[in-house]
DNA sequence: CTCTGTTATGAAAACGTTATCTTTATTGTA
DNA sequence: TACAATAAAGATAACGTTTTCATAACAGAG
């Protein structure tokens, strides 16, 4: 079962080596018998076998791609198939296979990474997410791994070839969307603060605020694992304020719609009673009540670009660390709201 | 670079073909060497070849998981990192790496399954999807290649090990809830026909009617992609009806999210206005305004049941054709309401 | 003591490619 | 016409395992 290069060979009476150069298309063969050689190879239905080549070759045509730790809910997040589905697109194209890697811990997602690198079944990995002292980076960084990350590296950021939005400027201009329509009591709902991303949305927010002198407050930050269940208790606590936000800025679709309906319960309508922004414009955000305003990240080309630049740096291994960032695009949506000014102003 | 086997058995003083069978657990190996080849093994920090191995085994230790064709938002759907997720729990405890598989179009994923099937990377194959006359099936049953599919294969049945859920009974089953509930004009909205699990909700849908003595209208069935923007235009002919329906099965979560808030446009609210019941229990369906009744359809579980069949099935390649269906559960949330009956009823 | 049978190892042949040398034809040049 | 240069193809050695077959050591039986 399984005809091989050498079967090939022999029924087009050729040597295998020169099938295998067929294959690779090398230049000095004659065209004679590339095209008997090829025939040979149709009608026997030849497959090279990849896992010989790999061997031969000390290259597996593959790459790796690791989803953060998520015991539960929080791959649930249609960022994930969005951005698999732009890697996917670019690694078809150059004929790479993609090895997918998730775990329920840490040590899980590292344990993955190191059996794919160690075993070579990978030339290269694509992390799908970053955070603060993560162990999966420091191995690669160790091992001279070819790796990018999508986002914004947590250290060592020269060194880290990534494709990321401005997160910074994403955020404070999507507050200050808010802060146009005359909102003064912004609050931040982001997820965990070990994640760059949440930090870097955070910033942006801040300056804005600080921009347009309104204060900062800690009372007005809450950083929830709002996929868990305790959201609706801070939001509560938000509200119990004696001066309640009238705006909020919401760092990901998908917590954001948790975010509406908790506001629901505390009889708040969105963008009636207060306006909110968020981050991702995933597909959900455009058919959910209201429609979001958010900051459109493009996925599909985040996992695209990244896919890309891996590629390019397993290829050549000297290929300088990069940084990619792709433009965001706000939608503006109706999650938000003028806000009127109280008549004694 | 790279410490092979040989390395290691030189520094331990034997043959490789004990340190291969030190690494396999092989039983007539002395208990002296066995560890003194493991020290030699973790001293120089040796990582098998899996390249090699799958050549010299015929085996890749791999399987291949295969998505939808989705050029668009049909993958943004959170069932499939819910699956991946139960599937990478099984193949993680066994051993096994995730090859993904993805394309825009339904030839690129028969390309990527033959490339992966001819090539020897994968031992088996996962299909995520079940629908009308797929290619991809035809392909895996005529090469004898091991594979399951999560949901119901349109044909051939008894040959291919599927894991399901009985959809039928849960169409009808939750068609009942609103039945109860004293809805007797219930519409129902469901992706492509083309798409087994469509079906077969559909039937169950069907069944209650006619149990319960209700019309089953043409009218009242929509099957449009509701992913796509087209969705307005046929809900709006929903309501155009002499007699609009006051009950709504979905099929699908993410579609009833956008099916509540086209509602919302033509100023129908659900409950209060029109009850709406749907599929699958994805996160959202939890934080969505309102939470849907839904049938639980244990996406984890699917996953996790598929991976374990096709483990089983690439171990042992007589293994019979299976079917398990995996049990639903109703999540009876907010978005059904007891109909008023009209006073002169 | 020899002979047979285990038991623990080693040697070497796969596994299916690619890549490095050779070798053999085929030119072109003096 | 002879000789170098080039083009096309073959032989063969990797690549790193596993596995089959062979063998040495040693025990127990007669």
């Amino acid at each position: 079962m399984g005809v091989t290069i050498k079967d090939v060979a022999k029924a087009a009476g050729v040597a295998p080596s020169t099938v295998s150069r067929v294959i690779a298309d090398h230049p000095r063969i004659s065209a004679s018998t590339k095209k008997r050689v090829k025939k040979a190879m149709k009608e026997m239905g030849y497959h090279p076998n990849a896992n010989a080549r790999s061997l031969a070759n000390k290259s597996s045509q593959s790459i790796g791609v690791v989803m953060p730790a998520g015991a539960d809910k929080a791959l649930q997040n249609p960022f994930f198939p969005e951005v698999l589905r732009g890697i996917s697109s670019i690694a078809h194209k150059m004929d790479y296979s993609l090895l997918l890697n998730t775990g329920e811990s840490t040590e899980e997602i590292l344990e993955g990474v190191q059996r794919m690198v160690n075993s070579n079944r990978t030339d290269g990995i694509i992390l799908l997410y970053s955070q603060l002292n993560d162990p999966v980076v420091n191995f690669l960084l160790e091992h001279d791994f070819p790796f990018v990350v999508i986002g914004k590296p947590y250290e060592r950021i020269d060194e880290i070839t990534h494709v990321d939005n401005d997160n910074v400027r994403g955020g404070k201009e999507i507050t200050e969307h808010l802060i146009k329509q005359g909102h003064e009591r912004i609050a931040f709902i982001g997820g965990s603060t070990d994640l760059v991303v949440t930090v870097d949305r955070m910033k942006g927010y801040q300056l804005a605020l600080e921009e347009a002198g309104l204060p900062f407050l800690d009372e007005y930050r809450i950083h929830e694992e709002f996929l868990e269940s305790g959201g609706q208790q801070a939001v509560n606590e938000l509200f119990a304020l004696p001066e309640p936000p009238t705006g909020l800025v919401v760092t990901d679709d998908l917590m954001s719609i948790g975010v509406v309906s908790m506001l629901e319960k505390c009889g708040k309508l969105v963008p009636e009673d207060i306006s909110l922004v968020s981050f991702n414009n995933v597909y959900l955000s455009e058919i959910t009540r209201p429609p979001l305003t958010t900051v459109d990240i493009k996925i599909y080309e985040l996992g695209l670009q990244g896919a890309k630049c891996l590629i390019e740096k397993v290829k050549n291994k000297s290929e300088p660390a990069k940084r990619i960032i792709i433009p965001y695009q706000i939608e503006y949506r109706a999650s938000t709201k003028e806000r009127e000014v109280p008549f004694y102003k």
